[in-house]
Formats: structure tokens, C-alpha cells, sequence
DNA sequence: TGTGTCTATGCGGATAGACGCATAGACATA
DNA sequence: TATGTCTATGCGTCTATCCGCATAGACACA
């Protein structure tokens, strides 16, 4: 399988798509993406191991709590990719208010790691090779 | 479902995918696409109908022939997606090949429209805002 | 070791997608 | 009208995906 196609099939579920505009902003623990979602754990961890296995996400363990990332945008087809979908999410619903109340989880004190770890837009950390064409 | 879901859906095949790298060139009829992908025709017709139902491509008949061509990029979105998948099929097989295989289609006299309509490259037409960002 | 929290997976059912084959439909031309 | 070319669709089958439910696993802490 293309390394596109790998990473349109990731794309291809509403849930996924979802949990990739929360991680746009940084890294976040498993239940904060499912008190977002409002979605059966069951359902949140297998899309997360989908998305893994697609190459869009990595995970790391700390406790009892496993935290997901965006993949690093080593390749410029992610790095393309994330930019393409960063933009994507901010013009529709429910991207939009799934951020809005990840922000308010946030300030309410969720589970997640540290406020930096969010402060800095994933975008902003890379330049893409769309706006340098 | 949410016009980003409906692209993302639209583009989860390497079918469509490699249709979507042919149409990125120009207009092509059904039969010029049949040829490259060398793909059963009913195969071939139904994802061109399932691209066209996600709102990633549009036909016309002239005669007994129907020409697709990826829809006007009118919405940020579409803009954004086209040239994302512009770059990502220029560095990947079979998109590579593909292309390949076209122009010679094209260069010993395929059944398709005037050369105009595949001279200029899609994405060329058309400033993205990624590359304003 | 026991308990609580968070995460992953096995199982079954429902649904959607993909494919091949055959055939029907649309159109041009003789 | 008959024929040939190109395109769309109906049908059956197989596979993959999605989901809920239940349960197992991983970890921290008492």
C-alpha cells in the first residue's frame, strides 16, 4: 500500500478525523480524546490504534495513561498533510466545537500533560513545503 | 457528513486515488482512464461515480464519450486537497508510472480531447491558499 | 496484594465497500 | 433501423469496517 493511500484510508472516519483536529494542538491523553468525543472508550482507543497503524500517530505510555501525538512530519507528504488539515478543521463542524471544548477541558483542568505542550500550534513548529511552492 | 469526511471517504482507494493523479493532468474520458489503470471497465465506472458523488469530480458527455475532470476548486478545501495531492502523487508509484503511461497514450494518439485541456498542469490555474500562508 | 483508573482486545452483528460477470443504456454512423 | 463503441448498473460474493458489550491488561498507590 502507497504511503498515501495508507494515510487517506487513516482519514476515511469521522471519529478519526475528530481526533486528529484535537491533536493538531498537541499531545493528549486517551480519556481527555474521549470526554471530547463523547464516545465509548472502546471506540476511541481502536480508532487511535488505526490511526497509529496508518502512520498518522504515535503514542507513548507515562503511568497509567497513554498520550498520542501527531507522527513527526519527517515526509513531506505529512507534513503537507497535517498543514492541508489544520486549515480543513477550522472551517467546519463539529472540528470547530470539538476544539472549543477541549479548550474549556483544559482550562477546567483535564487529565492531560502540561499547558505547553498545547500553547504552540503543531503547524506553527514546521514550515510546509506548500508555502514555500 | 462533513465535506472534509466526504473527500476523505472519496479518496480511501488506490483506485480513485489513481484516477485523481490522471484528472490532476487535465479532462480525460472513461476510456483513456480504463487504458492506464488497466482495470476492468465497470470497476473503473463505479469510482469515477463514487468521485463524483464525493464531490471530487465532474462529467460531461460529447457523444458516446463522458469526459471527467476534478471539480472547480471554488472552496478553500478543494483548493487546499488538489494541491496536496498534486505533490504527494509526483513522488510515489504507481502515480509515477501512471503519468508515464498517459503522456505516451497521449503522444501515439489516445481517444481523448485536444491536447489544450492536459498542456497545463491543474494545480498551476490555481494559487492555493496554503501558498499564501 | 488489593483496589481504582486508564487502555486494549476478543467477539458478534450490522453495514458498507470492492470486485467480477453479465447486461442494459446512450450515442454516432451507416 | 442495425451495428459498433463507450458507459452505467444490477446481482451475487467476498472482505473490510464500524460498533457495542464484556473483559483483560497495564500501571500506581495504598
Amino acid at each position: 500500500m502507497t504511503e498515501l493511500e495508507k494515510y487517506c484510508k487513516g482519514l476515511a472516519d469521522i471519529n478519526r478525523l475528530r481526533i486528529l483536529n484535537l491533536l493538531v494542538r498537541g499531545e493528549l491523553c486517551g480519556c481527555d480524546i474521549q470526554y471530547v468525543l463523547e464516545s465509548p472508550q472502546p471506540n476511541v482507543s481502536r480508532h487511535l490504534q488505526y490511526l497509529k497503524n496508518a502512520g498518522l500517530v504515535l503514542d507513548r505510555r507515562d503511568g497509567y495513561r497513554v498520550y498520542y501525538r501527531l507522527a513527526e512530519p519527517f515526509t513531506g507528504m505529512r507534513k503537507n498533510l497535517f498543514a492541508f488539515l489544520q486549515i480543513a478543521f477550522q472551517g467546519e463542524e463539529p472540528f470547530r466545537g470539538d476544539t472549543k471544548r477541549l479548550k474549556e477541558a483544559i482550562r477546567e483542568g483535564s487529565c492531560t500533560l502540561s499547558e505547553m505542550s498545547r500553547s504552540t500550534s503543531f503547524i506553527a513548529l514546521h514550515q510546509t513545503e506548500l508555502a514555500r511552492a
